[in-house]
DNA sequence: GGGAAAATGTACATATGTGTCAATAATGAA
DNA sequence: TTCATTATTGACACATATGTACATTTTCCC
C-alpha cells in the first residue's frame, strides 16, 4: 500500500510517463504525445507503459486534469484578491501573465492548439474562457462599471493575453513591465499611481530603469 | 499548354487536392491533411495525387502559401486606407474581422495551431505578426500618439482580435455589433460618432436594433 | 536467501500512414 | 481514328504507431 515515490528504485511510474508527456504537449502538440517516442525518451519499453495507463486516451486525460486545475484555478482566484481600486484589481490579475506558477502560457497555447483536433478539449477551452471572463467581468462590476461595459473590458484584457499567448512571443521581462502602465490605463481608464506600480513592480523583483 | 480548367472532364487537379486539405485543416488541423483520408474524401486513389504534388510536403505548402496572401495582406491594407479620424480608421479595421473575405479566422487559428509542431510555420506566423503589429501601429502614430503609446495601443487592437480567433466563439453577428463602439472607445480612447457607427454598419448590411 | 508483487521486455496481431513503379484508362487534338 | 498526353490504379516495400499475452527480471520485505 505504499504509495509510489520518485525514489523507489523502479525506473518507471505514472509520475514519469506523465512529465514526459506534459513536455512533449508544450514542445510539439498532441500529436507528439505518443507511447513509443516517449519510451524512447525515459529510455523504457513502450510496453511498460500499460502498467500505469489503461492505454493513451488516459494519459492525455490526465494532461487535460492538470491544465484544468493550474490555470483556470488561479486566474479567478487573482480577480477576486482584495484591492482598493480597480488599477491594483487589475495588478492583481497582471500576476498570472507574470508567473508561470500562477499560469501556464505554454500550457494555454498547447491546450489551445490540442481543440482543433478534438470536440473534448475545444469544450473545455471553451468553459475555462467562459468561466474566466465571468470573473473578470465581475471584477469591473465590482469597481462599479455597468453590466456591458464591464463585459467588454473583461473581453479586452483577457483576450490581449490570450492573444499574447497565440503570437508565443518570447520577450524580456523589462520590455513586458514597460508597456505595464499603458495597458492598465487602457483596460481600466484610469491612469495607475506610481505607488500602486512600485508595489507591483516590487513583488516582481522588478527594478524599473531610472528616470523611466 | 491548356490550363487545368475545373471542369475539364479529369476528376483530380492540383486545386480539388488544395481544396479538400484546406477543409481538412480547418476542420481537424494538419494532423488531418493526409493523403490516404483526403482520397477517400475525394473518391480517387490515394496514388493519384502523386501526379499533382511532389509529396505531402508540397501540399502543405501550398497552403502556407494561401495562408500568407490572404490575411496579412488584406489587414495592412485596411490598417492604411483613408480615414478622417482615428474611429474611422480603426472601423476600417474591423471590416477585416466581419469580412471573412478579407480575413479568414478559422484558417489564422489552424495555421497558429500547427506552428506548435512546426519551427517553420512558426516563425511564418511571427513575421506576420510583426507586420501587422507595425501596420496598426503606423496607423495610431498617423493620428498623433507617440511610440510606445501607439505600440501599445496596437497590441491591444491586434490582440483582442487574435484572443477571439484563439476561443473560436462563434457569437451571432448582432451581438458583436453592439460591442463593437465599446472595443473602438478603449482602443482609441475617443467615443464614436453615430455617423461614424451607421456607415460601418450600412456597410456590413447591418440594422442596429432601435432604441440601443 | 526466498517468494510475492511490481515492473519490464519480447513477440505478435493489427492499423494507418508514406512513396515508387509499372500497367492501364480516359481525354482531346490532329 | 489514331495517338500522345494526362490522369488513375493496384501491388509493393517500408515506416511508425497501438494494444495484448506471456515470459522474465527486479525490487522489496520477511
Amino acid at each position: 500500500m505504499e504509495q509510489n515515490l520518485s525514489d523507489s528504485g523502479w525506473r518507471g511510474s505514472p509520475e514519469v510517463w506523465l512529465e514526459a508527456a506534459y513536455y512533449s504537449l508544450l514542445e510539439s502538440g498532441v500529436d507528439a504525445v505518443k507511447i513509443q517516442p516517449l519510451a524512447k525518451k525515459l529510455g523504457l519499453s513502450r510496453t511498460s507503459f500499460y502498467w500505469f495507463f489503461k492505454d493513451r486516451e488516459e494519459l492525455l486525460n490526465a494532461l487535460l486534469v492538470r491544465w484544468r486545475e493550474k490555470n483556470t484555478g488561479n486566474l479567478i482566484k487573482r480577480s477576486e484578491a482584495y484591492a482598493e481600486t480597480l488599477v491594483e484589481a487589475m495588478l492583481n490579475v497582471f500576476d498570472c501573465w507574470l508567473d508561470r506558477e500562477l499560469f501556464d502560457a505554454q500550457f494555454e497555447f498547447a491546450l489551445r492548439s490540442w481543440a482543433i483536433q478534438s470536440e473534448e478539449i475545444q469544450k473545455e477551452v471553451q468553459q475555462a474562457d467562459r468561466l474566466r471572463l465571468e470573473a473578470l467581468k465581475r471584477m469591473f462590476v465590482r469597481f462599479g462599471y455597468e453590466e456591458i461595459a464591464a463585459d467588454v473590458r473583461a473581453r479586452t484584457t483577457y483576450l490581449v493575453q490570450i492573444g499574447y499567448i497565440s503570437m508565443q512571443s518570447r520577450e524580456d521581462i523589462a520590455m513586458r513591465m514597460k508597456r505595464i502602465p499603458h495597458y492598465i490605463a487602457i483596460y481600466t481608464g484610469e491612469v495607475p499611481q506610481q505607488r500602486e506600480l512600485d508595489r507591483f513592480y516590487s513583488r516582481h523583483g522588478h527594478v524599473p530603469e531610472p528616470g523611466a
